[in-house]
DNA sequence: GTCTGCTACTCATGGAGATGACTAGTCAGA
DNA sequence: TCTGACTAGTCATCTCCATGAGTAGCAGAC
């Protein structure tokens, strides 16, 4: 169950509603994990009832209330133990792979074209994830916000989404090139 | 369901046993997807129900028979189906990440040795990969095999999983290295 | 001479995450 | 004024994937 800590760990930056939370785990961002709004909208309901977080309503003008989540006490214990819990490794998991592992034997017209798709989506992220980093570190270097700023979770978190998505772009665009020539060859063989 | 469509683009490289599938899909090498044994002999049983693979038995001596299983024809079609399907994005997924995210509110001793655990293992993917590389390309380089080397496509999906484990390992290095730091500054304060 | 480890596989159950379908009010633009 | 997009959330279901436990024969080590 990461889920559950993936959003009690989301919680630690500051109280948020479901609504907001949903926004960051959903499209883009997805700084350290993904869900669905309605798993989440569970979880909540789940960690409320398990009084790890605790939700107020608060009264908006012009849209809809909203109910807003901080961790509490409990919870911030369950996150220490999560944290100090051995971790298992994580592994590459990618319909994307697959298709590619078995370009040997299929038509790699298809295949080209969601890579190149992947690769802009890649750059997408990056660029989104870029400019989050820069909003954090705000008039500091990276350097100076390793060594100081506040938090460096998010900030570390989001490096390595950065990390992933250019190697996702580049190896997406090598790969595409790869197949675009064998492909080629073949033809004009 | 694409652990389905795993093990048939693993099969596509020839026969194979569920167990010897089991050894590839298993611990280190993971290619490019993942999964416990008992998964891949249900997936095989479910694969050969429907006709995408087909099963022999093979007598051995000194060991245990052993069923081997290779791609039919309309299993051929499934896999070219699914390739020319589009690919949902793939997202990071990782406890570690969780686990960095909420750094700045617990201890991180225990976090330090995990994402230094993790460094280690990354090290010794990075180093079957490399191997694993060497052995498909055999005398060539790199660039020639791509040229017309066979297969490629397990070797470039070999080529993310070794750009994945080395962004890992330096990431997981670099994350050591903040957090220790800011733990020693905060330490003599 | 027994113990550990490897090949080779099966069965049963649990739990997490994914998905589709819906409600309902507000606001901006065609 | 109607449409689509945004805020804010609920309910039900499902499928995949994960995990533990177990079997059985053979080989080599100690």
């Amino acid at each position: 169950m990461a889920l559950r800590h993936a959003v009690l760990a989301a919680l630690l930056g500051g109280e948020l509603s479901g609504y907001q939370l949903a926004k960051s785990f959903d499209l883009g961002v997805a700084n350290f994990w993904h869900a669905q709004p309605q798993q989440l909208y569970a979880e909540l309901t789940r960690l409320e009832r398990d009084g790890l977080v605790s939700g107020r309503e608060v009264v908006q003008e012009g849209r809809p209330n909203k109910r807003v989540f901080l961790v509490t006490a409990e919870g911030l214990a369950e996150v220490e133990r999560f944290t100090a819990a051995s971790a298992k490794p994580s592994f590459v998991r990618d319909d994307l792979l697959v298709k590619v592992q078995g370009a040997d034997h299929v038509d790699t017209g298809p295949l080209i074209a969601q890579l190149t798709e992947r690769a802009d989506f890649a750059q997408g992220k990056i660029e989104l994830f870029e400019e989050l980093l820069e909003r954090m570190r705000g008039s500091r270097t990276e350097e100076e916000f390793l060594r100081d700023g506040e938090p460096v979770g998010p900030y570390l978190t989001c490096l390595r989404g950065l990390a992933f998505e250019r190697g996702n772009r580049d190896w997406c665009r090598t790969a595409v090139t790869v197949l675009r020539e064998r492909a080629g060859a073949r033809g004009g063989r």
